[in-house]
DNA sequence: CGCCTCATTGAGGGATCTCAAGTTGTGTGG
DNA sequence: CCACACAACTTGAGATCCCTCAATGAGGCG
């Protein structure tokens, strides 16, 4: 198993951080449960920090972390945007590579995690059915979140895409005062949503001056009309309907 | 069980086109497979037919279905694109819903299904881990084909989409020649690809023009330049390079 | 302050959308 | 076989949107 100094390890009781904040996803039975908490150790990372190398299996405590498809440039594509609850690397054992399979994952947010000892961790997904089922059930979340990105690209309009975007990162991560910090410079959001950044910084003004959204500053908007942003980012009638 | 009097229930060797072509992500121990060949029942889709209601557990043996998310306005975005090998319906009893988890599912070629006897399939993943395993890798797949499209659809160009499309499109469909069918109306292409029928028309054109590809008819193109094609496709080296 | 990065704004040209008309191919009925 | 209707694709023209290049603020840091 990996050392006992890590920078974290150390601390008294390992577990102790860690159960305050055990995810629902991997509730177990208490004996086990007793057993993940006692091999699991905490690690923080400070927001836009990237998942350090070595990390195996883990599950996300706290905070958000965007999931980056790498590209040629250098460059990477976000493709996720995985919240509490996530858990990481689980699959490698499935026939893929390290924990985060080839993707760049970094923190968003400030974030804690749970480093889970993968020995132990695949013994319990043998044992117990319940647990892996919930996992797949992850997965398949992450797919059906990957397509609904998909819808949003299709947009054919940068306001609308933007729209959208809006809409999705305040989903889950939106305080209730309506303000929403975006965790992009506006050229790494502007890849993402296929445009470049002057251009998204005009659709950004555009929505103010529509009265949709009200900007903080270039990180924060505040969400005043929900409603005409769903309109935006949601259905484009076109021609007479069919089938394939 | 359900009826043996199903439109192919009745031919007198149920597996035996199933067996011909049975997939190797379900390649079995002998008797197992046996049994669950026994209790499968050969269906076949017309292309452009969707996938008919009742479908429970299925396994795609030939052809390439599009998997459609419903959009408000009555029509479906293009999610993805599975081809032989593909097992349908298997996560329901993970705490989804149907066959389809909610999705429109249409055959873009002639099709043949295996339909599966659902208890026996539970039956056979909670006893062979390894199958488990498979299916899991399947998921993890598709998830990363959405994400190949989400690449693709932030190409900021109708044409360079375009080139895109059809480079995913061919990588699994092409036959030797290059010529590849494509299976979607202008109108639905364009839809899911961001833009508009003329615009699309108005590329196609233009990738004929620069000599990446030839149209023979308007639902059919010869690849002369793949090379080309990943170009305009690929990379879009921007601004200086950045962490998050 | 100088220097840097990032966001914004402006201007011009190119790409795309929109509306409209023309073309092609197919099936139907005489 | 031909006339016709119909659907899908293509083409054209003007307005709009967006990309590109360039310049200007705004904020952080030595």
């Amino acid at each position: 198993m990996a050392d006992r100094d890590h920078p974290l390890g150390a601390m008294a009781h390992p577990g102790a951080g860690v159960l305050r904040h055990m995810p629902e996803c991997l509730a177990l039975p208490a004996s086990k449960r007793a057993a993940l908490i006692d091999s699991s150790r905490l690690m923080q990372i400070a927001a836009g920090a990237p998942l350090p190398d070595g990390v195996d299996v883990a599950c996300l405590l706290s905070g958000r972390l965007a999931v980056l498809k790498p590209m040629p440039d250098g460059r990477g594509h976000i493709v996720g945007l995985p919240g509490a609850g996530a858990v990481l690397g689980w699959t490698a054992g499935a026939g893929n590579g390290a924990a985060t399979n080839g993707y760049d994952i970094t923190a968003l947010e400030p974030c804690e995690l749970a480093l889970l000892d993968r020995g132990l961790f695949c013994d319990l997904l043998q044992t117990l059915p319940d647990l892996e089922q919930r996992l797949i059930a992850q997965v398949l979340d992450e797919a059906e979140a990957a397509r609904d990105w998909l819808r949003l690209l299709a947009q054919p309009k940068v306001t609308d895409r933007l729209a959208g975007f809006l809409m999705m990162l305040g989903r889950e991560l939106m305080p209730g005062d309506g303000v929403l910090h975006i965790p992009f410079r506006r050229a790494d959001l502007a890849s993402y949503l296929g445009t470049r950044k002057e251009t998204l910084s005009r659709a950004f003004h555009q929505l103010e001056a529509e009265g949709a959204i009200r900007i903080l500053d270039p990180a924060a908007v505040q969400i005043l009309q929900p409603a005409l942003l769903e309109d935006m980012a949601g259905l484009d009638a076109e021609d007479p309907p069919a089938p394939i």
